[in-house]
DNA sequence: CATTTAACATTTTTT
DNA sequence: ATGTTAAATG
């Protein structure tokens, strides 16, 4: 197939710095895969010249694929190309050059080859808990901040944060001023204040209380302490429309010296322990990377390149774009994204990056180059080129997409009209059903309306076939829902298969595993009585057996085996023995080899670490994905997040219902940061009436963040997300009882279902070998 | 009657 | 912590 006009305009236009606008089912991994070969074919330009970003390491592999077909060059000189993702790319980076870069931050600490990137994020928390306590015990003088932080975790999540915009701590200090981030923005603030704080005007011209004033009557369930205002003083008595703002100009003021300081000694403290324990997360793996192409020339012009592409940048965070423009040694970039489908805000993913880019690239550059130049290049002829041929979906479907970005996610959410380009459908195909439907019981509902469409001439698709099961996606907006709807159709046979992961240490293999890790350490007799009543003895026999703590009285069989375990030093040979003796094998037992492999590379087997570390798997119901779960025709069921690059002739978006979809889940953190506020504390430690000292809410810190309030756009774009994924058919659920607004205020033809969802042979259906 | 208050029900996504 | 909804308020 030949590119269309704007394709081949993006394949031609290889110098110069181009965003480009790709809307789903625009041919975006045709354009690059197309403009890749064309400057290969350049006289002087290797792979090695090309750096090619994508978002996952599947996103790199296939990239790669698809430009060996169309170049037809060697695969060999490919293979060890930059295609990547930043964070591979960067790791490389680091074991090659990296070995005293924390040097520039006045950490002692080196970067070897043997670098572990944490994967597991259970891992880290068992990392970084460990280090809390040595610090807590070392740091005595932050003792009033311990006291409000009752999970370490949300720290290392607030660090996490400040490393993915690029604000990192020195040994005195913030790296190149980037500390002055956390210091919030006064001036945006004030705007915010202002506008949120307008009273609101209804149709028939009466006014309300402002959106702020009703948002702050939560701040009367708080437990402010005694010298706080009294709510009423904030918000004005009933029937002002308005909230004090003096008041909320006071609590922006709040001095948090302290608290920065405490949150840049922890943050840099935690860096030296990551290095010191020979690991660094994602998110740090980065920091390290941008300090090293930052400081270092001879790095920067080894390593820079001719040409600079980055895939799915709607998704990419501050820090990557510093480090993609310190790697680009010309002004060849080329950013392909689509801010419509930009889903990965909690990871902090800034949509800013390709909302405002040219914005972005000018100012980082002043910020890069303010000391000495880095960046050399200069920006000016800047090019937006969008895509705007659709050749995914109908244009009915294309039309009911747009629609997204005017969901309201509440009851009184007004939303102006969004400008949202529209795309034009490349397919003649105009048969699309686009329904909703709803029912009490929602999973059989679903099921019922598959049952109707699977091979139904009615539901013809765009190629000409009758739909199968294999046809159709089910996407959920959390993966519990998932899980539930595969369990439905397995009770009613229809083959559905729930990609995603599963609970891997809730499995059987691991369950045995963690007995015999019991059994062969201290507590053992939590471990035996799993194995015994696991050989079929019953509780009184294990009972007896296990009766004398000093002596177990277990038969001769299973302390052979126990002391041919305790022969094992490594935890995988450890694993693969337990699993050879009762016959587990296949991609769950490998899978959790692996991962204990992963997780405790280098280190001799310490069983209570690992024991731990199971402990917690099994408590958090941690996730992971195992390969090759793909059955033969049947249903694909994933999340919303796990659809995106995908498409399906029939879709489905299901459970749109309340505190679901849209998702009005939040925790309170005692400590947070948000953009305009920079850093606060939520919760004080004061004095009351001289005796002891209790936890209070603070309320400066609770009356700004109800100026700040979560935004439903992310949600609207998951929607958008999610019904882009469709060729020709797209159908809505919820439940009849719970649906929300993004299900009520959506306009589409509500269809008709036909009573319960009939049981299949089950001679129709490929068994699931995990479900088991 | 429009607006405000109070009580009640729920509660993620993952490179 | 946040949205929905029924009851209270003036």
């Amino acid at each position: 197939m030949d590119p269309n006009n704007k394709q081949q305009k993006i394949i031609d236009s290889t110098n110069g710095i181009y965003v480009v606008d790709a809307g789903p089912g625009t041919g975006k991994t045709f354009t690059i895969t197309k403009r890749y070969s064309e400057i290969l074919q350049k006289q002087d330009i290797t792979p090695e010249d090309i750096f090619l970003a994508t978002f996952t390491n599947n996103a790199a592999d296939e990239m790669t694929e698809r430009i060996i077909q169309e170049t037809g060059v060697d695969p060999s000189k490919i293979y060890d190309a930059p295609i990547s993702t930043f964070h591979g790319y960067c790791k490389k980076l680091l074991e090659l050059y990296g070995y005293d870069v924390a040097q520039e931050i006045g950490i002692n600490e080196y970067i070897t080859e043997d670098l572990n990137t944490i994967e597991s994020h259970l891992r880290e928390t068992q990392y970084f808990n460990n280090f809390y306590s040595q610090f807590k015990q070392e740091n005595t003088e932050y003792n009033s901040f311990y006291s409000i932080i009752d999970s370490p975790a949300d720290l290392l999540q607030l660090m996490k944060n400040l490393a993915s915009r690029g604000i990192i701590p020195k040994e005195e200090g913030w790296f190149s001023n980037t500390g002055r981030h956390i210091e919030g923005k006064p001036e945006e603030f004030k705007k915010m204040l202002k506008s949120q704080n307008k009273p609101v005007n209804t149709d028939k011209g009466y006014k309300k209380q402002s959106e702020l004033r009703r948002k702050t009557y939560s701040l009367k369930w708080k437990n402010f302490e005694q010298n706080a205002p009294e709510v009423v003083d904030i918000r004005g008595e009933k029937g002002s429309k308005k909230i004090r703002e003096d008041l909320a100009k006071k609590a922006f003021k709040e001095d948090n010296e302290e608290l920065r300081t405490f949150l840049h000694d922890i943050y840099y403290a935690y860096l030296n322990y990551s290095l010191q324990n020979n690991f660094l997360n994602f998110n740090f793996l980065l920091i390290f990377a941008y300090l090293l192409l930052y400081q270092n020339k001879t790095v920067r012009d080894n390593e820079s390149f001719e040409y600079m592409m980055i895939d799915e940048f709607q998704d990419t965070n501050e820090i990557q774009l510093k480090t993609a423009m310190l790697l680009a040694k010309k002004p060849n970039i080329c950013v392909v994204g689509d801010w419509k489908q930009s889903i990965y805000s909690f990871q902090h993913a800034s949509i800013e990056n390709i909302l405002n880019f040219e914005q972005r690239i000018k100012d980082y550059k002043k910020e890069l180059n303010y000391d000495q130049e880095r960046i050399e290049f200069s920006i000016k002829d800047l090019e937006e080129i969008n895509l705007d041929i659709n050749y995914r979906s109908s244009q009915k479907i294309i039309d009911v997409s747009e629609k997204s970005f005017s969901l309201p996610a509440n009851y009184y959410e007004s939303l102006k009209k969004p400008e949202i380009e529209s795309y034009n459908s490349h397919k003649k195909y105009d048969e699309s059903v686009i329904e909703k439907i709803e029912a009490e019981d929602e999973g059989p509902a679903i099921l019922s309306k598959i049952q109707e469409i699977v091979d139904n001439p009615d539901y013809k698709l765009s190629n000409g076939e009758t739909p199968s099961f294999s046809d159709i996606a089910i996407l959920t907006r959390t993966r519990s829902f998932g899980v539930e709807l595969q369990e439905v159709a397995e009770k009613h046979n229809v083959p559905a298969s729930y990609e995603g992961g599963i609970e891997l240490f809730r499995k059987d293999p691991a369950i045995i595993l963690l007995a015999w890790l019991r059994a062969t350490s201290q507590n053992s007799a939590k471990g035996w009585s799993v194995i015994l009543e696991n050989a079929g003895y019953n509780i009184e026999e294990v009972k007896n057996m296990l009766n004398d703590e000093k002596d177990l009285d277990v038969p001769e069989k299973f302390i052979e085996f126990k002391q041919k375990l305790e022969g094992q030093s490594t935890i995988a040979g450890f694993a693969r023995v337990v699993f050879d003796r009762y016959g587990y094998s296949g991609p769950i037992p490998n899978k959790t080899i692996q991962v204990l492999q992963n997780v405790f590379v280098n280190s001799y087997l310490n069983k209570k670490e690992i024991i731990e570390f199971i402990e917690e798997n099994i408590d958090q119901g941690e996730i992971y994905e195992i390969d090759n779960t793909v059955r033969e025709n049947s249903i694909n069921i994933m999340t919303l997040h796990g659809s995106k690059g995908l498409e399906f002739p029939i879709v489905f978006i299901s459970d749109i219902n309340q505190s679901k979809f849209p998702s009005t889940n939040s925790y309170p953190k005692p400590i947070d940061f948000n953009e305009v506020l920079g850093l606060r504390q939520r919760k004080v430690l004061s004095r009351e009436s001289g005796n002891g000292v209790y936890v209070f809410d603070n309320w400066k810190s609770e009356l700004l963040f109800n100026i700040v309030s979560r935004e439903y756009d992310e949600e609207r774009r998951l929607m958008y997300v999610g019904m882009t994924r469709a060729e020709d058919h797209l159908f809505f659920s919820a439940n009849s009882r719970r649906k929300s607004t993004f299900f009520t205020k959506l306009d589409v033809e509500e269809g008709v279902i036909d009573s319960e969802p009939v049981v299949l042979e089950s001679s129709d259906v490929s068994r699931d070998v995990f479900s088991v």
